[in-house]
DNA sequence: TATCTTGGCTGGTATGGACCAGGCGGACGT
DNA sequence: ACGTCCGCCTGGTCCATACCAGCCAAGATA
């Protein structure tokens, strides 16, 4: 094995991605309804053939960013409709306008119980990390969560301190959950989490808890207690 | 205008769509993993472009019926995964393996009132169907829901009995949800949903709001009111 | 026999040309 | 002043070709 074997995965940048991180760029910030560039306005611009220029759009009108429209051109399309999807408490709060907390209770390495060894899909025993926080939206207090992450897919993960967003953090580590499985119920509160919480034991509260998958690996198992009072999901479901 | 004006729609069939349509039929019955014709496989028997074929492959690895795989072929994918998706109770209720039933209490035409006519897109006053059911799933009682239905889209829809689940009922008229927007939060039972549902007042419960829609017009404005020790919601959400 | 090379397959990217149908506005004729 | 028609622009469809990278098995080589 010569040098040249060792190449930096240099990615040429493809035509149909430049063209279209470009026109991403052109209309994230445009109102819906302006119109985009034309596709022969594109190849000019970009010295392109056109099925690439359309490659590049297909994909943005696959994502639901853009619309064609025969005959009158491409815009961009209706706000987010689809939003707010597989999101985390940080950017579920942050979208509906609010600022997120976080008060880190806990955060250790512990031995996964049977439990959690399950639904994090490995042995009771192998080391977990535990990071329980307490959360606010504009300094309430709307929740506490447990949160187990596989130790194995994230070393040294609470080292350098913890990190605002869970799922930020995933994904600069390219472990963004792609799928997730959910349960929702309504319980009465413990004493415990009613004296974190600021309310009253047996009050009703949201409980949440989610098994995170990214690339077919199970990454997060949380537990969730909301506040009934300070928090309802919101969900947009479509079938297709 | 002279008759050759007057062309029946004749739509020549669209290349790429015949070409789809006949990969689908072949596929649809092949288990998951077995080999769809290979791109120039489909150029020859066709004789058609690439780009054509390419083209029909795209639409159905959109679906998620194909799947490509660089260097090896194009195969069939794996069964649509994400299962019980946009499911009413009565289709929840089975696919968890128990018996719904339905018990009606009350059944009849309201002019809307301020909130259901919002969340109906219609005008205050106007007629809709107001369908109170009792739920219990292996005879144990479980929610009370509160169906509003928009009357202009179901001329008669409660005359003819009631039927047990609305969801089928609606398919039957080419109304099924294909979207939905829910919210879930927990909450107290008040003192007429507590003697309902058999429990105490104040006991916790979870609330199910949801508005579907079907073709663009809503058709349904519910509101469910759940025992929170007889129900919890499932979710499977994926990032596309 | 075990390893290496190679060529034939796959899908992925890209070019450049061609024609169609539909939206739309300006030029034209009434 | 008004309506019609035509030409330009749009995206939609389709063709023929070319080269790339990855997978894989068969044949060549050590």
């Amino acid at each position: 094995m010569d040098q040249a074997d060792v190449v930096v995965p240099r990615q040429r940048a493809l035509k149909h991605v430049q063209v279209r991180e470009h026109v991403r760029s052109l209309i994230e910030a445009q109102p819906p309804g302006s119109a985009a560039p034309s596709e022969r306005e594109l190849v000019a611009r970009f010295g392109v053939a056109r099925m690439t220029v359309r490659q590049a759009l297909d994909a943005l009108v696959g994502e639901g960013l853009l619309e064609r429209i025969p005959g009158r051109g491409t815009f961009v399309a209706q706000p987010p409709k689809t939003a707010g999807r597989l999101t985390s408490f940080t950017e579920e709060i942050r979208r509906r306008g609010m600022l997120p907390e976080s008060q880190t209770l806990l955060a250790r390495v512990e031995q996964a119980g049977p439990g959690v060894a399950r639904a994090l899909d490995i042995s009771p025993g192998d080391p977990v990390l535990h990071w329980r926080r307490l959360r606010r939206a504009d300094q309430a207090v709307v929740c506490v969560e447990d949160a187990y992450l596989n130790e194995v897919l994230l070393p040294g993960f609470l080292q350098h301190g913890t990190p605002t967003s869970l799922y930020e953090a995933l994904a600069a580590r390219g472990l963004r959950p792609s799928e997730v499985e959910d349960s929702i119920s309504a319980d009465r509160a413990s004493a415990e989490e009613a004296a974190i919480l600021e309310i009253a034991a047996g009050d009703p509260v949201l409980r949440h808890a989610r098994r995170a998958v990214s690339d077919g690996r199970i990454v997060e198992v949380s537990r969730t207690c909301y506040r009934h009072d300070r928090f309802t999901v919101y969900l947009q479901l479509a079938d297709r």
